[in-house]
DNA sequence: CTTAGGATCGCCT
DNA sequence: GGCGATCCTAAGC
């Protein structure tokens, strides 16, 4: 049956499409939940991949808006992404927290944990429950494996400076779910 | 509760 | 050759 299609305008400014991505509901092949938690990045920014320009790595990056660019962490985690602004442009929202409501055996097959906090309150956890890999580069978030679809209910968010990152940390660009209980960390 | 260190690898200098 | 948009575990207060 169809839902409610989502709202998002990826052509927006990244720190604004971070804001609007909070309580959207995100699946990939049926599995996911409530975003709860992003961080948006752009060009001119020491924080982002796009900083000093294009390479292979962030091509995706500077594709067209509304896709995903998919990045491995750390050699072992695979981080979720969505393409901002113009195409050509370099800037993006990372997909830092869902609330787990779909396809939750599998989330916890694929993690290995049982708790419910523990499957997607994390960049490189939520890569894993949600099956996150090289696979998913470049593609449409429009389309399977992809689904986004509006929130279902109105939210209240919060900002604050991002997590992780050695450069450019006063920029309030970290947002979340006022008063979830499955952000990676408490604002 | 907080902190420190290890795992692990593609990309860039 | 060095370094992460991270996570987990173990040890220290």
């Amino acid at each position: 049956m169809e839902n409610t299609h989502v709202t998002i305008d990826f052509a927006a400014p990244s720190d604004q499409v971070a804001r609007q991505l909070i309580g959207t509901l995100l699946f990939v092949d049926g599995v996911g939940g409530r975003i709860v938690e992003t961080e948006a990045y752009d060009r001119d920014d020491p924080a982002s991949h796009t900083f000093n320009g294009q390479t292979p790595r962030n091509a995706a990056m500077f594709g067209p808006p509304g896709h995903a660019y998919v990045y491995l962490s750390y050699g072992m985690h695979w981080c979720l992404n969505f393409v901002c602004r113009e195409e050509g442009h370099g800037a993006g929202v990372l997909i830092r927290a869902i609330e787990p409501m779909t396809g939750i055996d599998i989330m916890r097959a694929r993690r290995g944990v049982q708790e419910l906090r523990q499957l997607c309150s994390g960049p490189g956890k939520l890569g894993q429950a949600l099956g996150i890999s090289r696979a998913h580069y470049g593609l449409a978030l429009d389309a399977p494996p992809f689904a986004l679809e509006a929130a279902p209910e109105a939210v209240t968010v919060v900002a604050g400076p991002r997590i992780g990152i050695s450069k450019a940390q006063e920029t309030v660009w970290r947002f979340g779910l006022q008063g979830s209980r499955f952000l990676s960390k408490p604002f």
